[in-house]
DNA sequence: GCAACGTCGTGAAATTTTCCCGGCGTTGGT
DNA sequence: ACCAACGCCGGGAAAATTTCACGACGTTGC
């Protein structure tokens, strides 16, 4: 090991992809594997202690996910160079992981090769984003499905936030202190401007763009 | 590589996760990994072909899931030995696995020893059940959540998985041939039947119980 | 045979969704 | 300072849906 290896930060709450990873990586020279994080507290914890040159991060996660632990990392640290590395295919979370402040989105489906390119040219300074995920992303441009995050007003997203929590109209009223008719008003408005029909649609949709994921069903 | 080896077939979407189950199995004695499939009609293929002492399967999967990989090859092979490793922490899938013909049913949040523990407790004959879903299994036991597969009848189910799928009212009465009024009818009677108040919910819950997957979005 | 149940459908009441409207405060440009 | 645009809040009423009660029909099982 010399001095010159680049040093790497692995967080993924599977123990048995971390061992993925590490194999694949240590046949790579040049590399080093320093620690391991299973979720983003730890995470974030480990990077502030070890300072790695890279992280590769999963999203889906328990506790602070993968998208929040970015966002820390890199208020904490403007110079840090993340990696994301997950299961997920959507161009939802791509969008996500890249505007809290990852340097790469490559899916788990990806042969090996592609993640040791991907963590080269991080290092390196290069953006790496998947081929599948650009395909993606262009895709979703033509398609012209409109992003959540990006059409609704702060307060209508709020709305679908807590819509797709599991609060009734009349809940989510208390909550926001305004009366059941606006959170109906909001409820129609929001399916109008995501160009979705029914309510199932919308979890549908707020599911592919990564605002409600499955682990969140868990707290129910 | 004694000829006493049980032989294993490793099933799983990702390259790198099946990097990390190559890498641990290997450092036990006994155990040969022969094969690796990518999806299940591929590990249908190859458990015909290679007849391997153990399976190790992924749900999650495209095309042909995890579950009905298990079903085909316990009907070609009615001793056929699979272990299900999955992300998935709900009892729901276990069932459903079990059900299937699993011997076992490990979550990937389960550390690497537990693994070897499962793929050796199968080996020996043994049903090898994660604790936590144990747990899992018991508190919707308590909590008293139907099951939507029991309470359902096998129409109302039908109705049920093509309201998740994306259809309206309209489409699902064309598809069954009956009118709009009865699938509306059935709908009501479904929500009540599973004890929920919105289709949000009635969502959700299909999501807990795996009558829905994530997977399954990308098709829409 | 008949009781129980699943399936399909009607009709009518109850509720929700949707659309249109106005008021109010903030922002931003002229 | 003014006005226009927009986000936010909710009322009212029409439209659509959800829900409930009810009956018919066939099948199953005692």
């Amino acid at each position: 090991m010399s001095a010159a290896d680049a040093t790497i930060l692995l967080v993924d709450d599977h123990s048995v992809v971390r061992e993925g990873y590490r194999s694949v990586l240590q046949k790579q020279p040049g590399l080093r594997v320093i620690a391991e994080a299973a979720d983003g507290a730890e995470a974030y914890r480990l990077y502030k202690s070890e300072t790695p040159d890279l992280v590769i991060m999963d999203l889906s996660m328990p506790g602070i996910g993968g998208i929040e632990a970015v966002r820390r990392i890199r208020q904490w640290d403007k110079a840090a160079r993340i990696l994301v590395f997950t299961m997920h295919e959507n161009a939802g979370f791509a969008v996500q992981a890249i505007r809290a402040g990852a340097r790469g989105y490559v899916t788990k489906t990806s042969p090996p090769e592609s993640l040791v390119r991907a963590v080269k040219d991080v290092l390196a300074g290069k953006i790496a984003i998947s081929p599948d995920i650009d395909h993606e992303l262009a895709l979703s441009r033509i398609s012209g499905e409109s992003s959540a995050a990006d059409v609704l007003t702060p307060r209508e997203f709020e709305v679908l936030r807590l819509l797709l929590a599991e609060n009734t109209t009349e809940e989510i009223a208390e909550t926001l202190h305004v009366s059941p008719k606006t959170v109906a008003n909001l409820h129609s408005l929001i399916k109008d401007k995501l160009g979705v029909g029914s309510d199932i649609e919308l979890v549908r949709l707020a599911l592919r763009q990564g605002i409600l994921t499955e682990v969140d069903l868990g707290e129910a």
